[in-house]
Parts: C-alpha cells; structure tokens; sequence
DNA sequence: TATCAGTTGATAATAATTATCTACTAATAA
DNA sequence: TTATTAGTAGATAATTATTATCAACTGATA
C-alpha cells in the first residue's frame, strides 16, 4: 500500500540525502507534498497536490508545485503516470513492481502490486532482446472499475 | 512488425466497417493517417503525422490531424502511447500484446512483442483481484537504446 | 556578517489540444 | 434528378497544462 507510513518515513530520510547529494534543500514544500503523495492512495493530478498542499501553505503557486514535482522526478521519489484517460498523475511509488489500474469512466487509479516473479523474465528478455540499457517497466491496466460497472 | 502491409490491408477493411457502424464516414485523410501509420514503425506524434500527410493533402489543418486521430482512437484502430519522455505517440497496433521500448535520451520508441503466455495470466490475475471488466493492459520499458548508449 | 546558491511565489509565455464555425461533400429522400 | 441532411475539412480562436522568467526571500557557508 502507497499510504503505508514506514513508505513515507523511508522516503524522507532518503529525501533528505537525495536532495542535498545534488545540490538541492529539503524544504517545507517539498516534504509536505511526498506526505501527502504517502498519505493517499489517490493518485492525485498536478492541481490536486496544489488544492491539498494549501491547506498548509495557503501562500504555495502552482509554479512550486510544478517544481517540487520535477526535482521529486529528479531524484527519483516520486512517479509520473502517464494516461490520456486521466491525465498527469503522481504516485510515491517508483518501484515498477507497482502496476496501475486505471478506470476509463471514473478516472480513478489504483495501484496492483505485480508478482515480480512474473514480471522479472519479461524484463530481461527484454532488456537482452532490445540492447536497451538500464531498462526498467511501466504496467498500466484499463478497464471499468467495480464502482461503475453497470453505471 | 506494424508495418507489415497485411497490418494495413486488414485495418483499412475494418475501418470501413467500424466507421460507418457509428455514423461516421471513410475519408482520404482518414484513410492517409491509417496508411501513414501502418507503413512506419516509428511512431510519430501528431505533428509529424501533420507534416506527413501534407505531402497528399497540402491543404490539410492540423485540427483535422487531431479530430482524425480521436476517431481514429474512437473506433479502436489506433493506440495512443502517453509518456512524459517523448510525448504522446500514436501506433497502427491496438494488441497489448505489443510493449513499447522508449528511449530516455532520443525518444525513440520501438515495439517489442510480448509472450502472451506472460502476460495473460498477469492481466487475468489483475481482473480477478480487482473487480475491473473488460480489463486491457500497456507494458512500457524505459531505457536507454543502443544507438544512445555510450553517447 | 556578508555572500552566494537555491527557492518561492507571481506572472508571463509556451505548447499541445480542443472548440467553433463556415464552406464543402457524400449519402439519402423526394 | 434535385433537395435535404448529416458528417467533414480547414481556418482560426480558445483552452488547458506546463514551463520560463524574475524579483524577493532564505538557509548555509566563508
């Protein structure tokens, strides 16, 4: 679960490292928004995290927001998705053993954790097949969600 | 491989069918972006699609690239490829059985074909833990490709 | 204490996409 | 055949999401 606490507490030690290992300052901001992004299992969009992060820096621009994000990206402890259906999205998981699952109607995402065993193989052959390097995966999954099948 | 040629035979026969079952109708430009995207394996955005389609129709807007492309999408026959690297992408194949490999620093996307023994139980396993119908999945790899590695 | 690099927040600018509208065209009905 | 219609193309305006700019601020370091 993306909300589970011990994520979060994790992620701000190694925040905190991160940030500094590139030049970068921990500040308020940037911590409030990966608690939150721990703290939900949303999968909030950009001016979602800005609504939320208000409510403890009423001064916060969307412009910090859109930084924070970025330099969160950077350095690796956070996740962009992708998707036409709902838009930007950000998730406190990077790890690609998270897959998501991504409702067509209601745009809610929901995180699925994959069997590694499963996706390891597919990977490597990947990976040996292509010549990519550093290879790593995204699994998104479409569908209705139980909410609004029948709606 | 999509550019496979019976790829677009048996598209262009199904897009006839699918069109004019929802009210709309078989046009040049239409059937040019299909054409386009078949013969190509590069997976162009809608600019280059622009750019490549003026060359039969000089006249053509960029409003109709997009309107086509939603069609398009609306009658399942294309696949739209989202990702913050190299931006919204469009593939002749709708199968995901077909991952996309993206290069991190060219933005180059090309097709790797899954094992649908892989993959299937992962996707069936998904819809069974999740209560989502009509459940389809999008594998992305991330990498960096031969042609950049070492640059 | 002074300096400096990084950060914030406000705003402007950009890029990608969508909406609007008029003229056109293919299909159908009279 | 002609008239009607529904859908479409192309031009353009508008919108949305995101990024760039810049002055004021802040925390760390010399």
């Amino acid at each position: 679960m993306t909300s589970d606490n011990q994520v979060f507490d994790k992620k701000v030690i190694e925040m905190g490292d991160l940030l500094r290992k590139q030049g970068f300052r921990l500040t308020p901001q940037r911590l409030a928004i990966l608690r939150l992004l721990a703290g939900s299992d949303q999968h909030p969009n950009a001016e979602q995290i800005y609504g939320l992060v208000k409510k403890d820096f009423p001064t916060t621009s969307l412009a910090t927001i859109y930084k924070t994000i970025s330099v969160l990206k950077q350095i690796g402890q956070i996740l962009e998705i992708n998707t036409s259906e709902a838009g930007t999205r950000y998730d406190i998981s990077t790890s690609f053993m998270n897959a998501h699952l991504i409702c067509t109607r209601c745009h809610a995402i929901t995180d699925f954790d994959l069997p590694s065993g499963e996706i390891d193989p597919i990977i490597k052959q990947a990976s040996e097949d292509s010549g990519y390097q550093q290879l790593m995966c995204r699994l998104n999954f479409y569908g209705i969600c139980p909410n609004c099948v029948g709606t």
